[in-house]
DNA sequence: CTAATACGTTACTATTGAGTAACATATAAG
DNA sequence: CTTATATGTTACTCAATAGTAACGTATTAG
């Protein structure tokens, strides 16, 4: 469960694979609707990026009779940002200011805003 | 200046790419220093490497006589954490807080503690 | 000047990754 | 049962990536 950062990272190289993701944000999609989202690939295209998404356990996947549904996992992302946050601690100086900030900003609107599309 | 999210992401889903930045977080080397610390690697494949992170602008190179001094840019880092971090905003709460609390405590600490190796 | 050092480049191989087309299976609806 | 839908799979390109070997250049030390 600690040698898969380098299937996270390799998954999320891919700008398709980050689009995916993007979409996964805003809940879980069955399969053929990520497709419909990607009319440039092939739906055998999509899938294997699925797959990849899923073996970095970015993505979980349950069935719901001949449905596919897809649900984004953060705790990957999580992984990564926190372990390279505190890596490169010493440089961050300014930038975990901005991240503190965002972050009393989103403790205090609660959940008011909702993410929104990318 | 923007749509080089892309290679910056390349450049990072190559561990041997980020064990050279993780290289360069204690400060700046030479060419030649870089090499030596990837025994399994060729010459000219550390430097295809280096190659890449400098086209992502994650590393800067300036010369000094025939030696090349490489040194860590966090800027790009710092981009994709930032951009990432508030998009997957709604699902960060539990890491932002944390994040937060790292913030506090470098802000705090200021800079007694300098960073270690990997 | 000569030799050693630090770096650069050319030319090539092999593996992986992204992608398609076409076929196969399973399940829900009528 | 039959059809349409949702998904899975096999077989195959094509391009990019990671890598090596070997040679070339430039600069510093003596």
């Amino acid at each position: 469960m600690s040698e898969n950062l380098d299937q996270i990272w390799k998954a999320l190289s891919d700008p398709t694979r980050r689009d995916i993701l993007d979409l996964l944000r805003d809940g879980p999609r069955l399969t053929t609707e990520i497709v419909e989202q990607f009319p440039d690939l092939s739906r055998f295209g999509v899938m294997k990026h699925m797959e990849v998404l899923r073996e970095a356990g970015l993505v979980n996947t349950r069935a719901d009779g001949r449905k596919r549904i897809n649900s984004l996992n953060v705790t990957p992302l999580r992984q990564i940002m926190e372990r390279w946050m505190s890596k490169y601690e010493a440089y961050w100086t300014n930038a975990l200011l901005r991240v503190k900030d965002l972050a009393e900003e989103s403790a205090s609107e609660e959940k008011k805003t909702k993410h929104k599309r990318a």
